[in-house]
RNA sequence: GGAGGGGUUCCAGAGCGGUCAAAUGGGGCGGGCUGUAAACCCGUUGACUUCGGUCUUCGAAAGUUCGAAUCUUUCCCCCUCCA
């Protein structure tokens, strides 16, 4: 444990969090990040239009860099992104078009402006694409100047590569350069950047080391990879996506109450590790409540989750509505749930309780809402619909009130509105 | 190049001429218990329905048959073994 009075205090706080995974040279790496200001980098996929939770950890990870002084690179990857990333994967990936690809960095940029908001401009993330420089490669240079530095021996060896071999699915020669890539992408970086550290999951280590020793042979110079583990839930699943979709980082995926309720959610085992691990809460704190009410825990959670994401005001309403909806059981016209507009003549002579629950969206077609009724999982305001002939009229609206909630379960909830 | 095995509903995996919208398990969804947990128990799991039924599904196309996921032919794709 000696070391550990000499460790840098990023490196410190990186580990008590819970991102530490395995790294290069550690002690080195200690002294540079105590000694100096560095820049370090992370690499994106831009293959979606935005990001998920699942990418949440990375995120923090440059946070807490900033945090410490450091600088983060945020390496989007217009041209790795038109290759795939074998690692992991255990089939070819779809190709997209330059102009998807352009959308979806666009679109990520966003979520790292907001996570890594800072005032200072020494700290501020610059992004880098890597269509820049991928984009303008000479082969026969690159293979003469790169290449080299690679066997193919070794390349074999990755776990990305065996995996695909060992069980005879293809992996394309265009694939099989990812890896290449991504190392070139971290010289280019140490180049023109100064970059001295890759972050990335743990499933990125064989690429990160790749970029390490390439900048060794090339340039000889030392720079350092970092890795985070990969985070799965108690119930064993990976973080990110669940059966209703993933968990966008973008309130147009995903609105900042399913974001909050996704938090609010979190399985009992996981609330303290997820508290240190997207919280900005101290560990000292952490420490402090953490045997306290696990539900209290949970809001506290997400609460702060949701607000480094979407901000405090959505983060207000998102906590109101839980609160409304699943303590006090009360609606009112300041919710954050979906509202479906009724106009008074669509109910003059009826409507369908089929029609409006999949109008609403709360299920998808109407033997799915007759099984619901007949499970009880179609409520008004709390009472379970009896039958699938149900028909929605003007007195369904309570007097002085112009609206109620439509709910499929616990926890799906729509509030149905009159307007004229 | 030779020999064989297979593609089934979200996934795994039965079915091998009618009783098959298709066993079973997983997952999902709903209900119960609770704490908007976990575990457990129950129900449900193609679409439309006037609840009588109707329509579309078993790799693709064509065919045999009163009738096909099940038989035949062609095509596409996977896997195992031998060279």
């Amino acid at each position: 444990m000696w070391i550990c009075k000499h460790m840098n205090k990023f490196l410190k706080e990186f580990k008590d969090r819970g991102y530490f995974y395995q790294c290069t040279n550690e002690n080195d790496l200690s002294d540079l990040l105590s000694n100096k200001s560095i820049n370090a980098y992370i690499g994106f996929d831009s293959t979606a239009s935005s990001l998920h939770v699942g990418s949440l950890l990375q995120i923090m990870c440059l946070r807490l860099l900033q945090k410490h002084g450091h600088r983060p690179i945020v390496l989007l990857g217009g041209g790795t992104t038109r290759i795939g990333d074998p690692s992991g994967k255990e089939e070819t990936r779809k190709i997209l078009t330059a102009k998807q690809i352009e959308n979806n960095i666009k679109n990520i940029e966003k979520v790292f402006k907001i996570f890594l908001k800072t005032s200072n401009p020494k700290l501020k993330p610059i992004f880098v694409n890597n269509y820049k420089w991928l984009g303008k490669l000479n082969y026969i240079n690159f293979l003469r100047e790169i290449g080299k530095h690679f066997t193919i021996n070794k390349m074999l060896s990755f776990e990305s590569v065996k995996l695909r071999l060992d069980r005879e699915q293809s992996l394309s020669y265009m694939e099989f350069n990812y890896m290449i890539l991504q190392a070139y992408d971290f010289l280019e970086l140490n180049k023109n950047k100064n970059c001295m550290l890759q972050i990335g999951g743990s499933d990125q280590w064989g690429n990160i080391i790749n970029g390490v020793e390439l900048i060794k042979r090339h340039s000889n110079k030392h720079v350092y990879g970092l890795t985070t583990p990969l985070i799965t839930l108690a119930s064993g699943t990976k973080m990110g996506k669940t059966e209703k979709g993933a968990i966008w980082l973008d309130k147009k995926l995903l609105s900042p109450f399913n974001y909050f309720q996704f938090w609010r959610n979190t399985d009992d085992r996981d609330v303290v590790k997820f508290l240190k691990m997207f919280t900005d809460l101290k560990l000292s704190e952490i420490e402090k409540i953490k045997g306290d009410n696990i539900n209290d825990l949970k809001m506290l959670l997400a609460k702060h989750a949701t607000e480094m994401l979407h901000g405090n005001h959505e983060t207000l309403k998102a906590y109101e509505t839980t609160v409304s909806v699943f303590v006090k059981k009360e609606i009112n016209n300041q919710t954050d749930l979906p509202v479906i507009k009724l106009k008074r003549k669509e109910i003059k002579d009826g409507l369908s309780i089929l029609d409006l629950v999949t109008r609403a969206k709360l299920l998808k077609s109407k033997s799915e809402v007759r099984r619901a009724i007949k499970d009880k999982g179609i409520k008004i305001d709390d009472f379970p619909i009896e039958n699938d002939d149900y028909l929605i009229l003007i007195s369904n609206f309570k007097e002085n009130k112009n609206l109620f909630k439509l709910s499929h379960g616990k926890k799906n909830h729509v509030i149905i509105k009159l307007i004229n």
